[in-house]
DNA sequence: TCGCGGTTTTGATTTTCATCAACAAGTCAT
DNA sequence: ATGACTTGTTGATGAAAATCAAAACCGCGA
């Protein structure tokens, strides 16, 4: 438990195409995990500790809860899900992470991953190890720089999922999610307006506070109002603008 | 709106006793707001970036929403709440802070503050100039490293409000609210059974993603259990025992 | 291709909490 | 100290979502 990142770095390059050399000066998701003017040859330095890449399988876990924090890691393809877990056995989804996305942040306070990321698709991901991270960090502010928007960011986005469990109903949940996995596919370059989910309606509902059943009543819903079009996974948003009214409700 | 750090430096400069002078070295909150074996000589170069304090009367802002990120702000005396507020009019308080804890993490990503920051009581905060910390964290690899501790640490903690908003039934919430005041105060040295809320029953809810009215009922009902005992703002915590119990229900 | 396990949908019922309302208790300013 | 206003308590009722249950659907491996 303690040391999967050694372990699972020598073992699974035996066996796979693991552990890739990385290389983010051409990394098509750069302006995506590594945004800002950070400069070419600053990029190379970044190459030389991203050293790894790994991949990870459907279903299996990149890192658990209570392991030894080393690395953040930046999604290259894939997806992923964060869940938080209590002592008493409760567990809650805390985020949905595509390409492009950091993953890892939860690890730096306690030295200790206080999340586990699992795959929901085969993966693949780039190793960054933390020591080095800071260090590089150190001589080249821009890139220091980046590192804290992104954890901030991290936290921005947390208040607005608290936001959204605090005060939110049922339908406006889902239809945030909606919207915003939307957005976030935009951003990478795909279609807004049709996408598939690659989460059951469960993790769904653990992301959003609400249960499977609730999930499932509300894309029915939505979709005998046309706003949608739900054939299992498969997502289509007819009317965006419906959806971003349903959101801003009438709520004093 | 933009400027409100150098106009409040400067005006209430000439009224009260604001705008101290800051010093780290001899403040007996430095082991909570910079933890950590930062050695005293470096302290003093915080000292020189640390200029000034600020006091914050009750119900006066410390910032708002769409002001510059300027600083972060370290809560000497006194007590906050932060809100996020979305468009169309929902809020949601994020989070209490007391002495030893630092605010306006959510500014670094877009450069504005995300959230208010409101005084629950006379307060005063030591302002620490965001673009100067980050300079002198450059030069001195710890303090960086204890930013870094200290924003994950954020993530964290909002993950487990995210957690407890997503599983948990309002007496669960109530009860993990005050058991987690109470931890706080112990580790600032004050009694961890019995305590003054700062903040009203509106504000616990907001927290808590509940209404007033449960949060009342949730005390009334502990109180008959005699678990607590409430008298307006003043808690005892009979038996935490029992309030430990309550969060770690039987919920698989 | 068939059948199996997991996922999703839909319905009926129950639980939880919000809402509405009235009053009590505190707090503040004068 | 007094009155006005804010905050807190408690009760009655209603709305939202959870729970329980059954059936339909889907993807996958034998």
């Amino acid at each position: 438990m303690e040391d999967r990142e050694a372990a699972s770095v020598s073992t699974q390059k035996l066996h796979s195409m693991d552990s890739l050399k990385a290389a983010c000066a051409n990394c098509n998701l750069r302006e995506l995990c590594v945004p800002g003017g950070i400069p070419i040859e600053e990029l190379v330095k970044l190459d030389a500790i991203v050293a790894m890449r790994r991949r990870v399988k459907r279903g299996e876990s990149l890192f658990n809860v209570g392991e030894k924090f080393r690395s953040l890691y930046a999604v290259r393809t894939g997806f992923f899900k964060t869940r938080i877990t209590s002592n008493d056995g409760r567990d809650q989804i805390t985020g949905f992470q595509v390409p492009g996305e950091l993953l890892g942040f939860d690890g730096v306070a306690t030295e200790h991953h206080g999340v586990d990321a699992i795959a929901l698709e085969d993966s693949e991901v780039c190793i960054l190890p933390y020591n080095e991270l800071e260090r590089i960090a150190r001589d080249f502010q821009p890139l220091q720089h980046q590192l804290h928007r992104v954890m901030s960011r991290e936290i921005v986005r947390e208040q607005n999922v608290m936001l959204l469990l605090g005060t939110m109903k049922a339908e406006e949940r889902v239809a945030a999610f909606l919207l915003n996995l939307s957005e976030r596919y935009r951003h990478l370059g795909y279609a807004a307006n049709e996408y598939v989910l690659r989460m059951t309606r469960q993790e769904i509902g653990s992301y959003l506070g609400l249960k499977l059943e609730t999930v499932s009543r509300s894309f029915s819903k939505f979709q005998e109002q046309g706003i949608i079009e739900a054939r299992g996974k498969n997502i289509k948003l007819l009317k965006m603008e419906a959806l971003r009214k349903l959101i801003s409700a009438t709520k004093s």
